[in-house]
DNA sequence: TATTGTCAACGAAGACTTTCGTAGGGCAGG
DNA sequence: CCTGCCCTACGAAAGTCTTCGTTGACAATA
């Protein structure tokens, strides 16, 4: 009943969780050259991050090398819940209904995602308990990561 | 290619805004001293707040007065609509479908939200036949977001 | 061995947030 | 007219966020 173990990520620390989501533990570099694709970065920025992000435990490190291996402590889904509940806190006076209302009002929610989200509702028909696993029901949108690594 | 309207308020300038939502028009005292229920605050805080709110353009001021009204640009389903599209370009590569998820995971989702939900997935279900383009959801990163609808 | 390239660590600048003290104007009651 | 109260406007302090240049350690190579 405490403060979440890691503080809710900015806007550029969830960039760089993205990154090490996606490709997995990474190094700087990697990540770095990551980031380059979406906007020009210096090195150290990326780096200076890590290492601040490392302090405040969004991520963890491994020195047992030179070049140090970065990846995320939480995963995507469990620092999705901790977003959406922070959101539903600070916006939506904890109303899910009024959250999922206005996203469905994005107008992003193809039929496909309302087909999948009507899928969850129905699945959730037990109130009490957890929703158990997070299923990766990522079969919503193909899976169209170029993830042409660098070089490496 | 236009820029929201306004800014994402931060979380101090939410919490202003969810007294200005709750409230209607008030002013600086009225607002301060609702803030205080929640923490202790000084008075010039809220006022610099809203003036500053006002720079950006989150709040509209009436000055003729000299005692100065203010009011929420936005109302509030608005800025909930601009938090959820916020928050699923940052942090769910734009699916609804997961946001939903992690909304239900929340474990928030009382037996009577699960009711409503299911009533809005019902709803929305004639938008089956979006007309027009349905937007294909794998643009993940959309570049232009276009908040234009801000009007009521 | 000298050179070149990679890497972590700082430190600091600049922007943004949040908080509040102080100042000055207006206004009502004395 | 003076005093005290309420109001706005500043500006500054402290904290956070983001970016990047510089430095020194290491290592591979010529």
């Amino acid at each position: 009943m405490s403060k979440p173990v890691v503080p809710r990520p900015t806007d550029t620390e969830l960039a760089i969780l993205r990154v090490l989501w996606e490709r997995g533990a990474s190094t700087v570099r990697q990540v770095h050259d990551t980031l380059l694709r979406e906007r020009p970065t210096a090195y150290t920025t990326a780096l200076k991050m890590l290492q601040i992000m490392t302090e405040k435990g969004l991520v963890r490190r491994d020195e047992s090398d030179r070049t140090h291996i970065y990846h995320a402590k939480l995963t995507e889904e469990q620092t999705q819940r901790q977003l959406v509940r922070d959101l539903l806190d600070r916006a939506f006076g904890g109303s899910s209904s009024k959250l999922v209302m206005q996203a469905l009002a994005t107008r992003r929610a193809s039929s496909e995602e309302l087909t999948e989200i009507r899928k969850l509702i129905a699945q959730s028909g037990n109130t009490g308990e957890t929703q158990g696993r997070t299923e990766n029901t990522e079969a919503t949108q193909g899976k169209r990561r170029e993830v042409g690594d660098d070089r490496d």
